[in-house]
RNA sequence: AGUCUCUUAGCUCAGUUGGUAGAGCAUUACCUUGACAAGGUAGGGGUCAGCAGUUCGAGUCUGCUAGAGACUACCA
């Protein structure tokens, strides 16, 4: 059989994945062990917002590499695949499409449509994602595929809610929150990031003091407090200056507080200032919050719009006036000037106002953060607003314990065990609610007196309430409320009992009904370092609480995929690589074992050189296969010809007979050497993914294939298999035992190394793996004997310590070592390849016997004619001289070179770098 | 402000109990030798950011300094 003189990948990714999911290698049921031990991840579902990136390629990735290396090993292994209904990002891209094809609202068309929209929506993007997975190579059991959506899903959502609603841990309040004006939603303050205006303003509002004038036993006018000049403004002569960011929220202030032991506004404490612009009377409070050094010294207290301002307001019995609607317009209470203006008219036309009746102290830049919606970019108003809220007191206990056990593990560890466990002991509480239509509708009703009715169907509500009329609640819960679920609601929990069928339409399916018992707790969580709160966390609280499981052992925190820019890919950077772009220019497996090789939780800059590097690899695999496809006759792949130290010794052992199989006595130190590098490379890979370094394992593979097999071990034992030519026939090796033992063992050893390689770069191994001969389910792991012959499903070398041979390696890495020098001494000398010329060696007694047995690979790789090993060196003056770790060489240069031509050379090189 | 990470060859990056610096790419010379030019052979290139300390010995441990970055909190 002889191979493409190149590797396509597209030829191999077309057919093998159908295969493999169509014979269920996926699935754990494939697994014919009954005490399998048993290994599962559950997927952190991607968005149905669009496509894959590469940040999903990279996780899925090392994902489906612990997956199917564990499937090798002959664990029941179950990743589970899924995706997430991604309430705000999905609502806002229905509403964009709405906007863009039809020009319409979403109140035009009403909820029913709005969802039924969403779902179309769903369906598309789902499917590119699924499709896109596919593409990937990652092995997940499609026929446990979820949304969060799903009917089993929602109703887990429904038992937990009400649950935690009827244990206290879920409440409802009137709160500060995040509000979006844009999506017209709260947000957690997860989703709330941070943005730097260096153009920012200080505005200084002078307030002018009720009732007090001039002389009336005030202090000296110091700090912002301020002697009214003889305008009068506004019939007072006294003000109290305050510093704000945000004037328009002055129209809702009820308040100025002080610090109670800040000597200026000691004695104005208790007086009340005529607020401008409102003609509300407001009290001037002391307040241990106010820091007297900052500003004035003096703040605006608005309850309804500030947090710490609410808490103030909390503490003295203050008003709340919310002056704004939902799209952080003013509204009535703002009074008629302001109602109907965006926040930032109203801001300068309160800023304008104020500088109209001279109230306008001053305006300092000031640089300021902005909290910004995560997904919009609109600066987020906080607002005084009543939503759903769960309590984390206990919630934050639960998650704590686990983590002083140190679970989850973090990997890396730094900063991420840390960050993770401080983060928990300062959680507030987790605002559930928001106000979108696509999502899981919070379970609450309401009757026309207000009373809440939290139940798990609107019938039960309907009993509770005693035929009241009821409406639900219109709010959808938090899209991480469900993904906080993902560990277990994915694996059949619905929270009744006893369960629903949900799973009658997959008959093909066996029975599934103990999954939950099976897989969880789940083994590993691969996902990256933004959604370690939003999410991991959350499953690690909601698992424990409604399971009492751990929702995963360890954590593998991956970095973040560049641009080339080194900055993070975004649209409107323009600097995205897209994984399925990669995937036609250098193939699936190149693109995969380069991810694989950053280390694990580092940030990297894109580099398609670093692609190339592994689709160069990809053809070298290919082509080292190739030339032992083409050398193979009457040879195949026999594990246990390098593997069972057993047989090789029992062949050993039977004097008199000729060994049953290739590689035992005969074994040649080429042989023992490889098959040591072999064991020691599976050892060390086995131990690297253990420890999820992901990138060491991989630089283990490469070079143990390209250096040590395919440098060394092919060079050495070419001449042994190779059919050669003389006088223009073709012959077959002079030695047909030795070189079919050989040929065997190269083809073992070829194999061996494709299924370690088979994790990260399954399409290439399949592919090469099905035209080895010899190979079969013979090769598989115990668990899948009765499968259809699969590379995924053949047995993960486990590498074995007691093959490896120091002593070959020893030997192996002096003649490497001598042939380089002499490899050397010609490059120097400039010496032509095609002259063959006479080694002198001069080593120990030890030594000498390594050499002379390895006599022909020398001379093969060394290009020499003739080796004279002694102990001490005999040779003429003009000879070249070496020494290595072991022995000293010499070549003799006498007719080997023109003296003269090479003083030349070497004066003019002297020249040249004198210049 | 707090916590933490990073700074290693021209470039991108590995370096896991402290023991004479590694890879890929780029580069130089030679080689179209029957697996592979997406290749082979042999090179060149680094006071491991700086300073001080611990140690027989420090890229690795400690402290400080200088750059870069991350996260958390606050910011009237």
């Amino acid at each position: 059989m002889e191979l493409a003189k190149a590797y396509d990948p597209k030829a191999a990714e077309e057919h093998h994945y159908k295969r493999w999911e169509e014979s269920g290698f996926f699935a754990p049921e494939i697994n014919e062990d009954a005490n399998a031990p048993k290994y599962s991840i559950v997927i952190p579902p991607p968005n149905v917002t669009g496509s894959l990136h590469m940040g999903h390629a990279l996780q899925h990735t090392l994902m489906d590499a612990l997956t199917r290396w564990k499937r090798m090993q002959g664990y029941r292994t179950l990743w589970l695949p899924g995706t997430d209904h991604a309430g705000i990002s999905v609502q806002r891209k229905v509403v964009e499409q709405l906007k863009k094809v039809e020009h319409k609202k979403p109140t035009d068309i009403g909820r029913e449509e709005f969802v039924r929209r969403a779902w179309t929506w769903k369906e598309q993007f789902g499917h590119t994602i699924t499709e896109q997975m596919r593409r990937e190579g990652a092995s997940v059991d499609w026929s446990r595929q979820r949304f969060t959506m799903d009917e089993s899903l929602s109703l887990a959502v429904r038992n937990v809610f009400c649950t935690l609603y009827e244990e206290g841990w879920i409440y409802r309040g009137l709160r500060i929150v995040n509000w979006c004006p844009k999506d017209k939603t709260v947000l957690s303050d997860l989703e709330v990031k941070e943005e730097t205006k260096k153009d920012g303003k200080l505005y200084y509002l002078k307030y002018p003091v009720s009732g007090s004038g001039p002389g009336s036993g005030s202090p000296p006018p110091r700090g912002g407090v301020d002697a009214a000049s003889a305008d009068g403004v506004v019939g007072s002569s006294l003000f109290v200056t305050v510093a704000t960011t945000r004037p328009e929220t002055m129209l809702g202030d009820t308040a100025v507080a002080v610090n109670p032991s800040d000597v200026r506004y000691k004695d104005l404490i208790g007086n009340t200032i005529a607020l401008p612009l409102t003609g509300r009377e407001i009290p001037i409070i002391a307040d241990e919050y106010v820091d007297a050094e900052f500003g004035t010294g003096a703040v605006k207290i608005t309850p309804a719009h500030d947090p710490n301002d609410y808490l103030v307001g909390e503490r003295h019995g203050l008003p709340q006036m919310l002056v704004m609607n939902d799209d952080a317009t003013m509204n009535a209470l703002a009074g008629a000037e302001f109602d109907g203006l965006d926040r930032f008219d109203a801001r300068a036309k309160v800023v304008e106002r104020f500088d109209e009746l001279g109230l306008l102290d001053r305006v300092d830049d000031y640089e300021i953060t902005l909290p910004i919606c995560e997904r919009c970019k609109t600066i987020v108003e906080p607002i005084l607003s009543e939503q759903w809220f769960v309590k984390m007191d206990e919630m934050r206990e639960m998650a704590l314990e686990y983590a002083r056990e140190g679970v989850p593990h973090f990997s890396p560890e730094v900063p991420h065990q840390k960050v993770y466990t401080s983060w928990l002991e300062n959680l507030k509480d987790w605002t559930i609610s928001r106000q979108l239509w696509w999502g899981h509708q919070i379970p609450a009703w309401y009757d026309s007196d207000g009373n809440i009715y939290v139940a798990r169907t609107e019938q039960e509500a309907a009993e509770k309430a005693g035929g009241r009329e009821l409406k639900q609640d219109q709010d959808v819960l938090d899209t991480w409320f469900s993904s906080g679920l993902w560990a277990f609601s994915t694996l059949g929990w619905t929270g009744e009992n006893p369960k629903p069928e949900f799973r009658d339409q997959r008959s093909k399916i066996k029975d599934q009904s103990s999954d939950l018992e099976a897989f969880l707790p789940t083994d590993v969580l691969v996902t990256g370092r933004d959604i370690i709160f939003l999410w991991v966390s959350r499953m690690m609280m909601l698992t424990r609480k409604f399971t009492g499981k751990r929702a995963f052992d360890d954590v593998v925190i991956t970095g973040t995929v560049l641009g080339k820019d080194g900055k993070p890919m975004s649209k409107s950077r323009n600097n995205g690589v897209d994984p399925i772009e990669m995937f036609d220019k250098f193939g699936v497996d190149a693109t995969r074992i380069y991810l694989a090789s950053i280390a694990t939780g580092a940030d990297i800059k894109w580099n398609d050189i670093g692609v190339e590097t592994y689709r160069n690899f990809a053809n070298k695999i290919w082509n080292a296969t190739r030339f032992c496809l083409m050398n193979s006759e009457g040879a195949a792949v026999e594990p246990d010809s390098i593997n069972s130290s057993e047989s090789r010794l029992q062949a050993a052992s039977l004097p008199g007979e000729k060994p049953a199989k290739a590689g035992t006595q005969n074994d040649s130190v080429a042989d023992r050497w490889i098959i040591s590098r072999l064991n020691r490379t599976a050892v060390a890979v086995n131990r690297a993914l253990t420890t999820y370094q992901f990138h060491e394992a991989v630089q283990l593979l490469y070079h143990f294939f390209w250096d040590d097999f395919c440098d060394w071990y092919i060079e050495l034992v070419k001449d042994e298999i190779t059919v050669f030519q003389a006088d223009g026939v073709e012959h077959e090796p002079i030695d047909p035992t030795r070189a079919a033992m050989t040929r065997t063992s190269i083809l073992t050893v070829l194999e061996q190394a494709l299924r370690m390689l088979h994790p990260f770069m399954p399409y290439l191994t399949e592919e090469l793996w099905q035209k080895l001969p010899g190979t079969g389910s013979g090769l598989h792991n115990a668990a899948y004997g009765s499968a259809e012959a699969s590379i995924m499903l053949a047995d993960f070398p486990k590498g074995d310590v007691r093959l490896i041979d120091k002593s070959a390696e020893a030997e192996m890495s002096a003649v490497i070592d001598l042939i380089k020098k002499v490899r050397n001494i010609r490059a120097e000398m400039n010496i032509s390849t095609a002259i063959r010329f006479t080694v002198h060696i001069a080593a120990d007694e030890a030594m000498q016997g390594v050499f002379r047995a390895n006599e022909a690979q020398i001379l093969k790789l060394a290009r020499a004619d003739k080796l004279i090993i002694t102990d001490t060196l005999d040779v003429p003056r003009a000879s070249a001289k070496a020494v290595t770790t072991n022995a000293s060489i010499a070549v003799p240069l006498e007719g080997l070179i023109e003296f003269d031509k090479e003083r030349e050379r070497l004066s003019n090189q002297i020249a040249k770098l004198t210049e």
